[in-house]
DNA sequence: GCATACTGGGAAATCGCTTTCCGGGAGGAT
DNA sequence: ATCCTCCCGGAAAGCGATTTCCCAGTATGC
């Protein structure tokens, strides 16, 4: 491999001159040593060492992101804009995945930290239980080693938060339901303690004026959505699902008994994922900027403020064919 | 931060004798120092300093994946499969996409090399056309600097490949179609130029007894199959998408026009995306596995054999609702 | 019993780049 | 003309690991 020094010997410099020359620095180079220096690079070939120049600087150019299933299009939409965000601050970014293990969460951060990377994002919002102590531990530790944290959900960690307005969200998609004539709901509420699945169905029950909701619980994915459908009872004529993907599970659930949507029951769910827009019918839903939540995520992680600082995103409420007035 | 310098002294060994028992050596430290290391790590809160080590190993745990879109759900499955297989091998995975974008391509593969990573799986397949002469450039050089490469998709650039049976797939797709009476159909064939929607079509077209299909060209993506498909001809009673993203919008094109599925006309697509089996009418296709490819990828770019080993995967017909027998 | 492995420990040389510090020459002010 | 700044080039000291030697101590072969 040919090294700087190769480069700087070619070009009858010094090797300081060279790395200035190649590698971004305050300090300026003659014009004439500077063409010098960029004609050996490209002659040579040459290709700086990341490894060693991270190692003398003290600081990488990767950005973690941690999710938990990129298969998952809401992931995969927030990745997509970390990726980008990323690029565009000459950045490469390293995800990992964890599958809803909190141990890899950690371990994640943890392999980041030997990494040296600039900063981590955790997407995906953890569960309110002890094991998050690990992770905050964690964290600390990675931060006291100088990186940033980003986290996209709720303002948990005393960390920079791209903070998605789920209870006003929400509220606002119970509003739209309820001016649409619907009283009695049913909402596929996900797991009781992971706050996202919380604040959206808090947040929607909150809203209504009529009698509370039947609230059945179940896990976050296209499945739980699935399983959960069948305890809705015989009253509900609308049932929110606290995201699309659960959403879906039980649009199939319904179709599979003969239960029409929206003629039968109206459903409604939340995030507006791309890939599902063609569904039929099509999801009422509330719309999340999912690749700007990645990107905005890495900006924060970026700048270099002092406190953290928390930004607000907002839904949006769309109502498509899946909900019917009453 | 802690250094290893810091462990050593702190433990009462030589530097060499706590990288022996810290990172992997071949070479053996007695029990009694070992626990002395290691316990003085862990008081300290010791963590390795990657960039150090990659550069005095010269190697480094980063695995390169290079996709066109994560937001694409074939791209975020091999993805998925990719982070899982690196993970089982304790290595990392960095992703970039390029958006179809050959140049960014190249820039992910040189960027890649200068992490000094330890292989790059290239997703996607790329179009015939000239510019990939700068990609395998590219890519030579990589490989000269001790990097190994793989490809998912077809054996193209004299590389470790995962390749997938474009042609067979589809053409057992045909014979099935064929088999339940159908007779004119019309390809929504994606590309020109691009080999697998290439492969696909021609496989599919190759094994149709009757009269020629009709040839749709357009861009792979969802809108390029809606677009497609307002061109098909009136005697069509088949239409075949060479990917399922084409065939969700050629449905949605559909239905917009009042074509009801599978009563008017019959659809299939290609490759068995999980996110859209919930779709109605479920979606006839050639399910590869795609996560599947992604890590198979993975081990054989990691496997130190000699030549360039291709695999082949094979696809596997999947009738649903979409198709209905003539 | 003596020469010959073999074992496990440590000192020190790398790995490739960044950056501080020093020094010489040019330009401006007095 | 002199002194003080700037400006820019180079020498060299790190950054934090790995790994090659070198060595002493012990085990082994005859």
């Amino acid at each position: 491999m040919v090294t700087l020094e190769d480069v700087a010997r070619h070009a009858g410099v010094s090797l300081a001159t060279a790395s200035r020359v190649l590698n971004g620095s305050a300090r300026q180079v003659g014009a004439g040593l500077r063409a010098k220096v960029e004609q050996a690079a490209a002659e040579l070939g040459y290709r700086t060492n990341v490894a060693a120049q991270t190692l003398a600087r003290g600081a990488g150019n990767v950005i973690g992101l941690v999710v938990h299933d990129l298969v998952d299009p809401y992931f995969a939409a927030i990745a997509d804009g970390a990726v980008r965000a990323a690029e565009a601050h000459g950045m490469v970014v390293m995800v990992g995945t964890t599958h809803r293990d909190p141990a890899k969460e950690i371990a994640y951060v943890s392999s980041l930290g030997a990494q040296r990377a600039r900063a981590v994002i955790l997407a995906g919002s953890r569960t309110d239980d002890p094991s998050a102590a690990g992770l905050r531990a964690e964290l600390d530790r990675y931060r006291n080693g100088g990186g940033r944290v980003a986290v996209i959900g709720q303002d948990l960690l005393g960390t920079d938060t791209v903070a998605v307005a789920n209870r006003s969200g929400a509220a606002a998609l119970a509003e739209a339901l309820t001016a649409m004539g619907h009283r009695h709901f049913a909402i596929l509420a996900g797991p009781p303690r992971l706050i996202t699945a919380v604040d959206r169905c808090e947040g929607f029950a909150a809203a209504l004026p009529g009698p509370a909701p039947q609230i059945i619980h179940g896990p976050f994915d296209r499945d739980g959505g699935h399983t959960a459908a069948h305890s809705i009872g015989p009253d509900v004529t609308c049932v929110f699902a606290v995201n699309d993907v659960m959403a879906v599970g039980a649009l199939a659930a319904f179709r599979e008994r003969g239960i029409r949507v929206p003629e039968d029951v109206s459903l409604a769910g939340f995030d507006d994922i791309a890939t599902l827009r063609d569904l039929v019918p099509a999801l009422t839903t509330v719309r999340l900027p999912l690749a700007d939540l990645g990107a905005r995520a890495v900006e924060l992680a970026l700048a270099d403020d002092d406190g953290p600082t928390v930004v607000h995103v907002e839904g949006e409420v769309v109502i498509r064919e899946s909900v019917r007035a009453r």
